[in-house]
DNA sequence: CATGCTTTGTGGGCTGGCGTACAGAATAAC
DNA sequence: GTTATTCTGTACGCCAGCCCACAAAGCATG
C-alpha cells in the first residue's frame, strides 16, 4: 500500500510487493540491485527498453519533449511504482524519455526476462495492468494540472510526491531543474519558492531542499495530488 | 491504415478493419450499429463502461475534469479507434468522461461480450494493445501541447483532427464548444478562428465551419498533429 | 414579424508567466 | 587564496490569455 508520508527508508518497492508472491520472487531473483545516478538516461523515445527499473530509494521522471520547447515532466516514479510498464503491452520501445531524478536504489531487470516473466505468470499481467491504468489517470490529470494551474500551487504537488518519492524530508534540486518539470521559467521558480520559503512551509540553499511542514505544504498544492494518490489507492487497496 | 485527410465518408473502422479477421467478424457480430448524438454522455470517470464503441462516422471526446475548471479535451477518437480500450486492462471503470463531439454512427458493443472476445481471442488483445499504447503517447503529447502552444495553433491542430474524424469538410462546432474543448475563453477562440477565416483556411457562421485550405491549417497548427499521426501510423503501419 | 435565444465580434483592464539580463552569494576547481 | 562556476534574487518590459461586459447579427418560435 501506498504511503503519502513515506519517512521510513524503504527497501521495498510497493508495486513489487503487491504481486503475487512468486512473481515477486521470481523477479527479484532476476534483478539486480543497482546504484542509480541523477540524471542518467534510462530510455529514449522509441528505442527498446533494455531493463526495467523498480525503485526503491531512487526515483524517475517521465519526460515528453516537444521541439522548441523545454522538457516536460508528465511522470513521477518512485517505489510505487515501475519503468518500464508499458513493455506488458508487447510494445518493447520505450514511449518517452525516462531519466532520473532522486539517487538512489532500483532492481534493474533486463527486459526480455521481465517479458518472459510476464508470459510465464499471467496474474503478473493482471496486477500490472492495473498500475497501468493509473499511469494513465496520471496522465491525463497531468495534462489539466499543468494547463489550468498556478506555477505555485503545481510546485507544491510536485514537491509533495517528491517527498514521498525521496522518503525524506531534504533532497537536492536546484530552481532551475524544478523549471525544467514544471515547463516554466527558472525565475517563475525562485518566486513560488521564495514565497514558499517564507512561510516556513520550505527552505533551502542551492539546491538543498527541506520540507518542513507538509500539511500547508499539502494545503497550498492542487487538488490534483490528492486526485493521482486516490487513483492509486483505489487499485492498489 | 489511417488517412490523414478523409473525405471518402466511410462505412468502416480503421481499428475493427487492423484486427485479425475472425475477431472483427465477432465484433461486428456482437456489435450493433447505432447512430450517436451530440453531447451523449458514453462513461464517467469511475462507473464501468456498460458498451464500447467503434466509430464510423461519429467522433468522440475523452474530457478530463479538474474542480474548478471548464473540462479539458485530452483525447479524440474517431473512426481510427474505439471507445473503452481501456477493459483489455481488466478494469471495468472508465477513466474519463466520454462524450460525443461529432453526431454519427458507430458500432456498439456490450462491455461484457468484448471482454469475452478478448478472453477467446489473444490476437485481438495484441492488436488492441498497440492502440492504447498510442492512446498513452496521445496524453503525454496533449499534456505538453495543451501548456506550450498558442491558443491558434492548437485551435489549428483540433480542426485537422476534427476534419479527418468527421470526412467532410463541413462540421457543426460553436466558438463556445471549441474552447471548453482547448480549456480557453470563448473570445480566444474568436479571436484565433477570426485570423483563420480572414486567410481564408477556414469559414463559418454559428456554428458551421468549412476547412477551405487543408494545406495552410496545417502549417498554421503545431507540430503535435503530426506528431500523433506518426505515432500512430508506426503501430498499425 | 416580433420576440427571444444563440452565436459571434469587440473592447478594456488585469495578471501570470515569459524573456532577458544582471548582480550577489555560495561552492568548486585550481 | 584566487578564480571560475553554479545557484539564487530581482527587476523590467512585454504579451497571451483571462475575465467581464455589451452589442450586433442570425435563427427560431410562436
Amino acid at each position: 500500500m501506498y504511503q503519502e508520508n513515506g519517512l521510513t527508508s524503504p527497501q521495498n518497492n510497493y508495486l513489487l510487493e503487491s504481486l503475487p508472491g512468486k512473481a515477486c520472487e521470481q523477479i527479484i531473483q532476476s534483478s539486480e540491485l543497482t546504484e542509480l545516478k541523477f540524471g542518467e538516461v534510462l530510455c529514449e523515445p522509441g528505442r527498446p527498453y533494455k531493463h526495467v527499473y523498480f525503485p526503491l530509494t531512487s526515483f524517475i521522471s517521465l519526460m515528453e519533449i516537444v521541439p522548441n520547447h523545454p522538457p516536460l515532466e508528465v511522470g513521477l516514479i518512485g517505489n510505487e511504482g515501475m519503468v518500464g510498464i508499458t513493455l506488458i503491452l508487447s510494445i518493447k520501445e520505450a514511449p518517452l524519455h525516462v531519466v532520473v531524478q532522486g539517487p538512489g536504489t532500483a532492481y534493474k531487470m533486463p527486459a526480455q526476462k521481465f517479458t518472459l516473466a510476464l508470459r510465464e505468470n499471467p496474474s503478473l499481467l493482471r496486477m500490472l495492468n492495473r498500475y497501468l491504468f493509473v499511469t494513465m489517470a496520471q496522465l491525463s490529470q497531468t495534462a489539466a494540472c499543468t494547463h489550468f494551474h498556478e506555477v505555485e500551487a503545481r510546485l507544491a504537488r510536485w514537491l509533495l510526491m517528491t517527498h514521498d518519492r525521496a522518503h525524506a524530508d531534504h533532497f537536492h534540486l536546484t530552481h532551475q531543474y524544478l523549471a525544467d518539470m514544471l515547463g516554466v521559467q527558472r525565475s517563475a521558480v525562485t518566486i513560488a519558492a521564495g514565497m514558499l520559503q517564507q512561510r516556513n512551509i520550505i527552505n533551502y540553499t542551492r539546491g538543498e531542499i527541506n520540507v518542513l511542514d507538509r500539511k500547508s505544504l499539502e494545503a497550498v498544492s492542487c487538488v490534483c495530488y490528492a486526485a493521482t494518490n486516490a487513483a492509486y489507492a483505489k487499485q492498489f487497496a
